[in-house]
DNA sequence: TAAAATCATGACAACGATATCATGATTTGC
DNA sequence: GCAAATCATGATATCGTTGTCATGATTTTA
């Protein structure tokens, strides 16, 4: 409380030295946690720090060194709350090692993304990029950044897996799982709702939903299959074209859940009851997955951890490129039932 | 295309100055499009600059001169979608004038977000902070942030409106006119749920609410208040409370969308026609406001233009303590008819 | 037309860390 | 028991910009 008020002009790693009664580097080797310390030295050193409200400056680190300390989220998906739970779950990580998270909101398909990007990392120098469908996906800035040797992941990349680091889950396995999930119900008609062709994902859901068909002996019928843009009314209307037909589906499967609530408002619409006489599952399973009514069955995506984990691929092993594979989950509700 | 493979180590201003054939002092006053620079010698520095693929290192900059040409917005508020605005507001506004966004999402209330708030400060020195609630309102980092003289803009602040710059809306002419719209479609018992305490904005939409009864000659009563959290179960609970009481209200009106989505459903699960019976107002039209059935009528309350414009006080008038005052907008739509 | 003001440019120090290399003390290996 | 390895520390150059001040050229002012 009685802090000392001219306390403005902020103190370096010089005054640390001085009064800790070491040379700048033994700071310096503490701040970084270096060995070739001795426990006194260091206890001298914290405790100097501490008295002072020593913090180091992230631009002569940068400059001197060769990190910068900070990471950058190239996010360029317009559904909110996945930019939230991608920045909220890579922030989460950083913390812990005192990395800064820097946040690059795009307008999808900006053709300014390829130099926004490559001049953020030429101006900024990230230790590590987090990229995000669908930006994640474009071949020019991946090789960009390639060329720089910046480490990168991506969470859930849709082409040339191998170029970089990745997390994802298995969204053909989620949407056959899904698909199954109706089919168990008893259903036998069920519509699906593709996503966005410009996501990898929609291609990769629309493969399980046929597979699950398949498998259980059922004929794929195109009739039953819409194209959405991944919004609200592209679902809405698709579920129109669906349950307008001569022989109209009692289940249908939208690719996310947006497109799902779309269905719902159509069925209301209608008159159609949910899940009476139609059950309707989305994917994601975002926060507004249940505040429509009735609550959607959905594919748990856990973004905020997936966001962890690629935060975690950059700092613990930047630059090497594994994959890892995050586990989804079946998440049922009210709008689905028995057929 | 046939872009320098080689190119892998970046050049710097002395390059640029070599080739310009100028001093490195005229590059800098370039890039800083200071005046004193001929025409001819500008196109010169700038030819050199492109040909290079120049790109100033942000942390020489932040360290030599005495901005860092990044300002950070504190961002605890658990709504995906009104984070997501404010920092695609801010992007937008900062892009502009090259200046980068630094996201600092915390959990609400943590314990931390005083030392996190002030470490950053300390740490990367940003030229400027944008605060939202609740955060905005602590006043501990207020207290410690003025100390350390950041420019700083508050997004609808509660208390000590003249200590900062801030930009809003009129919570309580917009709760007014909400209110008012109510009533003019004959209803006469209409429910309030407030919003969590924390936030100061949650009196003031109650204030709005209640000076317009009382401008209509209606008594205040107190049953027909009921406190949540801005969360959809409490807001479902509200409904709840409000629909099984003696004499139920023929409309509702939630503090947020989140809790009127929270009141439709159960309005559904208790077979209340919306709006035929119960007529259901939110606050804030957030994206999800459209995806409910029905449609949410609501305060559209322009987040990314609020953003926007705290950027640019931010960028056009550091340490001046302006307010702003943004215009609110009433939305109707399928949620709200006559009584 | 001389003095003052403005313009256009450059030399060089400074910002606050880290990197490199040197140095002496201590421990280890055979 | 002595060379080699390891440990603990410090002196100093360095990162790539901006700030300060100096300098001479040009324009304005009285």
């Amino acid at each position: 409380m009685d802090r000392d008020q001219r306390a403005v002009a902020r103190s370096t790693i010089r005054d640390v030295s001085r009064l800790a009664e070491v040379s700048i580097k033994t700071v310096s080797r503490v701040i970084n946690n270096e060995k070739y310390v001795t426990q006194e030295t260091r206890a001298r050193v914290e405790a100097a720090m501490s008295r002072l409200g020593f913090q180091p400056s992230f631009a002569a680190r940068a400059l001197a060194g060769h990190r910068s300390h900070q990471i950058a989220v190239i996010c360029d998906n317009p559904n909110p709350w996945y930019v939230y739970e991608v920045l909220y779950g890579t922030r989460s990580r950083c913390q812990r090692d005192g990395i800064r998270v820097i946040a690059q909101p795009y307008d999808r398909a900006s053709p300014a993304l390829l130099d926004d990007v490559t001049s953020l990392v030429d101006q900024v120098h990230p230790d590590g990029l987090v990229l995000t469908p669908p930006g994640c996906d474009d071949i020019r800035v991946l090789n960009e950044l390639a060329r720089r040797k910046v480490p990168m992941v991506r969470i859930q990349p849709g082409i040339f897996p191998e170029m970089t680091a990745s997390v994802q889950i298995d969204n053909v396995q989620a949407a056959y799982d899904m698909t199954r999930h109706l089919l168990d119900l008893g259903h036998r008609r069920i519509g699906f709702i593709v996503g966005d062709r410009a996501y990898a994902v929609s291609e990769q859901r629309l493969n399980g939903y046929m597979r699950a068909l398949g498998d259980a002996g059922q004929r794929v019928e195109m009739e039953l299959i819409q194209q959405g843009t991944y919004e609200f009314g592209s679902g809405a209307k698709a579920a129109e074209q669906l349950l307008k037909s001569g022989e109209p589906p009692t289940a249908i499967f939208a690719s996310n859940d947006e497109m799902a609530a779309g269905v719902l408002s159509t069925a209301h619409r209608l008159n159609i009851s949910v899940p009476k006489q139609l059950s309707v599952a989305g994917f994601d399973d975002a926060a507004f997955a249940q505040l429509v009514w009735p609550p959607l069955t959905s594919v748990r995506q856990p973004v905020r951890l997936l966001a962890e984990e690629a935060a975690g691929l950059l700092l613990t092993k930047p630059g090497v490129n594994q994959s890892i594979k995050i586990a989804y989950e079946l998440v049922t509700r009210e709008s689905t039932a028995k057929a």
